[in-house]
DNA sequence: GGCCAGGTCCAAT
DNA sequence: ATTGGACATGGC
């Protein structure tokens, strides 16, 4: 494996924000910067101010993971009259949505049901150590995401840690494939929201998530807990159903909802925390 | 110790 | 089409 050292430049890009925004959990503090296993890679970032300097993945690869052509934080910043989510947006530059791979991005998600991030963390952990090949990189072992047919039974996950949700993720690793995620791309929101809903452990909040932060979709607007209270207190009123919430996310945030999703999301976290993560 | 956690599923309206 | 309860486990 070629580690050879690389630079990039990302303006308007935090990485440490961005990776601590709850999309994704597969990364680790390491001099300066963080190891990361992603779209089948373990490789190393590290920001300083505006540059990136990375090993272990290729340039463009890079750019796709991060996202560092996407312009939409601008396009919503103009598009949105809010003054709320424009007070959050200036607070928090640098935010950005991630390109996941669809199979680690449904994995984690199911993973995540009715849990919470540190657990979540250590649960993605647990099962990238018992069925993920092991890669050697900047004098340690860390561990790839396993492929949907390399996860094990529903006791062997049971026995990690994951609950009830051992029996979705050994029967969604059993009727998917990476291949099958892969012909998702190309389709829209709509149709792969659908596709993504016939999975088990896979329900509307889910099926957002990986709608997109792996296949990009960015009008999906998962509604979580802490999106919910925000939305209820802030725009929706106490008592508004989820369906209510995702249309007035839909006529108020328009096509790049789910960039405000992941604001607000940020800001909630941050300050209405009642618990120490 | 009790409450809550980036919900989903199923049964009963 | 909507609503209520069960569900495994652990962090705080």
């Amino acid at each position: 494996m070629s580690a050879r050292p690389g630079g990039a430049r990302a303006r308007a890009f935090d990485l440490a924000l961005t990776l601590g925004s709850g999309q994704f959990f597969r990364y680790w503090p390491l001099d300066g910067g963080y190891v990361i296993a992603a779209r089948g890679k373990v490789f190393f970032v590290r920001q300083n101010d505006f540059r990136l300097e990375f090993s272990g993945i290729a340039p463009a690869a890079l750019r796709r993971f991060f996202a560092l052509d996407d312009r939409s934080v601008d396009s919503l910043a103009v598009s949105v009259e809010d003054p709320k989510l424009r007070g959050i947006i200036r607070r928090y530059p640098g935010l950005r949505l991630l390109r996941q791979d669809p199979w680690e991005c449904l994995l984690a998600f199911v993973c995540s049901t009715f849990s919470n991030i540190p657990r979540i963390r250590r649960l993605l952990d647990s099962i990238c150590r018992t069925y993920g090949t092991p890669v050697s990189f900047r004098g340690q072992t860390w561990y790839e995401v396993p492929r949907p047919g390399r996860l094990g039974d529903e006791r062997g996950l049971r026995r990690l840690g994951a609950g009830f949700r051992a029996r979705y993720l050994a029967e969604a690793a059993r009727v998917v494939t990476r291949e099958h995620l892969a012909s998702l791309a190309p389709k829209s929101y709509a149709q792969t929201r659908r596709a993504l809903l016939e999975l088990p452990g896979v329900g509307e909040k889910v099926a957002d998530c990986v709608s997109l932060f792996a296949y990009g979709h960015r009008e999906a607007f998962p509604v979580d807990t802490w999106i919910r209270r925000v939305m209820r207190r802030w725009y929706c009123g106490r008592s508004a159903t989820d369906r209510e919430i995702e249309q007035y996310a839909h006529d108020h945030f328009g096509p790049q909802a789910g960039l405000a999703q992941q604001y607000l999301y940020v800001y909630v976290r941050e300050n209405w925390r009642q618990r120490g993560y």
